[in-house]
DNA sequence: GGTAACCTGTCATCAACCTGTCAGACCTCT
DNA sequence: AGAGGTCTGACAGGTTGATGACAGGTTACC
């Protein structure tokens, strides 16, 4: 297994290293928020460990970042501070675990196992961007971690939007997922766009047209 | 539940039956191999109960085709003669269980039982749902610690229901579950949706409708 | 063996919801 | 300002689901 640690303390990243590479693993560790963000773009890991508080920025960001471009790889966050505020923060934004230092290193060794093993049985089902969430083999859209009870076509359309969460999804390709080969009016899909806009208000997350292109999920702050 | 029974000699699979089906469950009985093969491949069950010796093969040779292709339904075997290869070559096949003829009903009863809890990661017999309980043991349903004395349609729905209680039961698995390979009319299902919403009303529990997808049990303020 | 109670599945009718169209307002780029 | 593209509320039709009533069959208990 491939494991990305991103931890700016040279002490703890040293230990991380010492305790995870005797299991099989190649470990690169990365101080740095922009490394690490490099390091993602270019290549792929079995499991990122996350520290959030970095001298470039909040490890958060660059979770939420890869979370967006469709990245499931397992995460395990780090962090200094213990709250219920700042762990739900982090487990919402798409991490799989957390543990809060200090921590003893032999349970740091069982999650690790553990979250590996559970990502290779399942290749994530799970659609995320932001706070929603499309569990692709129950059909549940959560917003906010609250069921959404889409009618088939909306939920067609959603998951053909999370598919290119953050980037583009083409109008034509939504047309063909929504209506096949079917004759349909010209303007449908504009109409359950709006349908889901209205379910989506307020909730942190947008879809924005880009004109004669199609449509892409946003931040709502963007 | 909905279990597939493959096994060829008729007295052995009635008192299969007589002892499987009490308490809620559907169960389908089949004696060649050939058409074991075309229920598991058109359908699902969540439990196979496997003679070895059928007269037109092997029941391990269908346990591997399974297996092969990612079907990890539990499968208990059914053996005449008693030997440790014949039992090791069963469980490497993928084989969950055995059982060597001849055998009391009811440690087949709490092997069933064993099996199918455990496939459904739960540590005891019980399904809740909020004021509701079944006891897949008993067949007895609670609701606010009272019994409900269900007849056999209806224990097997809300069965169904609290196996995926939260989450949406799928109508074709409900039908399934309920009817099996029987013909029945097209609402069949409704109806009996409709008689267990009856008892259920004013306990806080409902039945909610996701039209096009199946039903789900839900507290009443939902 | 007979009877009553009950379970089961069908049907007809009614209600709820989903779907796609349209029209007019709105936006954006030229 | 104009044109093409987009948005959205309203609406009608169709599909799916809900429910009460009923008939046939089964079970249980005299």
């Amino acid at each position: 297994m491939r494991l990305l640690i991103v931890e700016d303390d040279p002490l703890i990243a040293g230990s991380l290293t010492q305790c995870l590479a005797p299991l099989g693993n190649t470990v690169e560790v990365f101080h740095r928020l922009s490394e690490a963000r490099a390091a993602l773009a270019h290549s792929q890991f079995d499991l990122v460990v996350l520290d959030l508080g970095l001298p470039d920025g909040s490890g958060l960001a660059l979770l939420t970042e890869i979370r967006n471009r469709g990245n499931a790889t397992p995460v395990l966050i780090l962090t200094a501070r213990d709250g219920v505020a700042e762990r739900v923060q982090g487990l919402d934004a798409g991490a799989d675990d957390y543990l809060t230092k200090p921590f003893s290193l032999p349970e740091l060794q069982a999650r690790v196992r553990a979250l590996l093993r559970r990502s290779q049985q399942r290749t994530d089902n799970r659609l995320r961007f932001g706070p929603l969430c499309f569990d692709q083999i129950s059909g549940d859209v959560t917003l906010h971690g609250e069921r959404l009870d889409l009618p088939p076509r909306e939920l067609g359309l959603m998951e053909g939007l999370l598919l290119h969460a953050g980037r583009i999804a083409p109008r034509e390709q939504l047309l063909d997922r929504l209506f096949g080969f079917g004759e349909v009016g010209p303007n449908a899909l504009e109409v359950y766009i709006s349908r889901l806009r209205k379910r989506l208000s307020g909730s942190g997350v947008r879809i924005r047209t880009l004109r004669g292109l199609g449509y892409r999920l946003e931040d709502d702050s963007e």
